[in-house]
DNA sequence: TGCATTTTTCGACCGACGGTCGAAAAATAT
DNA sequence: ATATTTTTCGACCGTCGGTCGAAAAATGCA
């Protein structure tokens, strides 16, 4: 009962990394339990289908960022950056996403999909706890906040997933991302300087 | 030569009826050839894949919703009516969209992913246009128009692709694109007379 | 220690799927 | 009537996710 749990660790380790490198539709159980040194039937015992791997590899991704953003959420920085801060701890780290053959895109819709769906779950709460915590201070003004915050994240994921933006989706964010929450224009404008070069398209 | 483009219009028929009432990937192309009474070889004859199939179903479509979105473009009515208009015409038909098991989703992501990028790329430059004319009218007020318009449709896909959203998402909806387009508050307030009877969720 | 029970591992096997191919049949040109 | 091109056929292939009964380890118990 013990050397179970570890075995369902690495498994899910060596999914993890081969659904992040290649993709999930990429990736073959046999590819896994090939890497893994064991047999079909093993990873069977662990697992009830492929995509439920897939799923608690998504739970896995997600609630380290949730861990890190609920520290940022605590931390006494400025409210803009908080939010800023929140958003990009959310998108996938580098590493993951562009910097090598490692595919966030283009067939990787379903994998895509499903982690974006969970992290709207999780950082829409977040997010609107900080925007709160704005509008108490005064830098913000509005309602329907989880609404307002689902759809900023809606179109960074748009924007950001995929790496390739321009200087005016950026400014067009920053605006929208003011607008949206009844911030005074240029409170968002250190955004800018936060993006590192990016390619145009 | 001529009886060729029969079958493959009828293929294509048949692919977009199945595509849309099971989804893409819940029809096999075993499926397909059944129903049309041919071999597997003859379909292979007319497509190089089932994803290429799936290219010019989506084509077809967007052709359709295209057509109508230059009508609308033409006409007319006033601007924030034409925005609507427009925006309302690239979603799916309600009978294709949730009236049957008919599934949009949500295992169909390959397919629903294909169909929204294509119509970002086909409904930008028409709604572009629009935003222009009411800027000439006096009635928006913005830069960037391209990047603004995209972030509307971004929005509305979240929103109303999946048919279920809530009273509150409308009207912030409604607010966002007043704010990113540069327009009076109420300006898009007749969007809310439009909205049919939705189910909250 | 020996035996029973539970947990873990194994890999042959299955059906479904997308796709290939060589050759027959149908249509068309000469 | 013959030659050529277009269309159709279906057996066959490799891959994939998933199943299953039985063997092998590990553990509980006397």
């Amino acid at each position: 009962m013990r050397k179970g749990e570890k075995r369902k660790q690495e498994l899910l380790a060596i999914a993890y990394r081969l659904f992040v490198t290649r993709g999930y539709e990429n990736t073959s159980v046999d590819d896994i339990i090939e890497e893994a040194g064991i047999a079909k039937g093993t990873y069977y015992y662990y697992f009830e289908s492929k995509e439920q791997t897939l799923e608690e590899v998504i739970g896995m991704m997600i609630e380290e960022e949730t861990e890190t953003a609920k520290q940022i959420l605590a931390s006494p920085i400025p409210v803009p950056q908080k939010i800023a801060a929140i958003i990009s701890s959310f998108r996938p780290a580098p590493e993951e996403q562009s910097i090598e053959g490692a595919l966030m895109r283009p067939e990787n819709t379903l994998m895509h999909d499903k982690i974006r769906e969970k992290l709207y779950e999780t950082a829409v709460p977040i997010l609107s706890e900080v925007v709160k915590e704005g509008i108490k201070e005064g830098i913000f003004s509005c309602d329907n906040i989880p609404e307002r915050v689902r759809m900023l994240l809606v179109v960074s994921s748009d924007i950001f997933d995929e790496g390739r933006f321009t200087k005016r989706d950026i400014d067009v964010f920053i605006d929208m991302t003011e607008k949206l929450l009844g911030a005074e224009p240029g409170t968002m404008d250190f955004v800018r300087g936060l993006i590192r070069k990016q390619k145009k398209k």
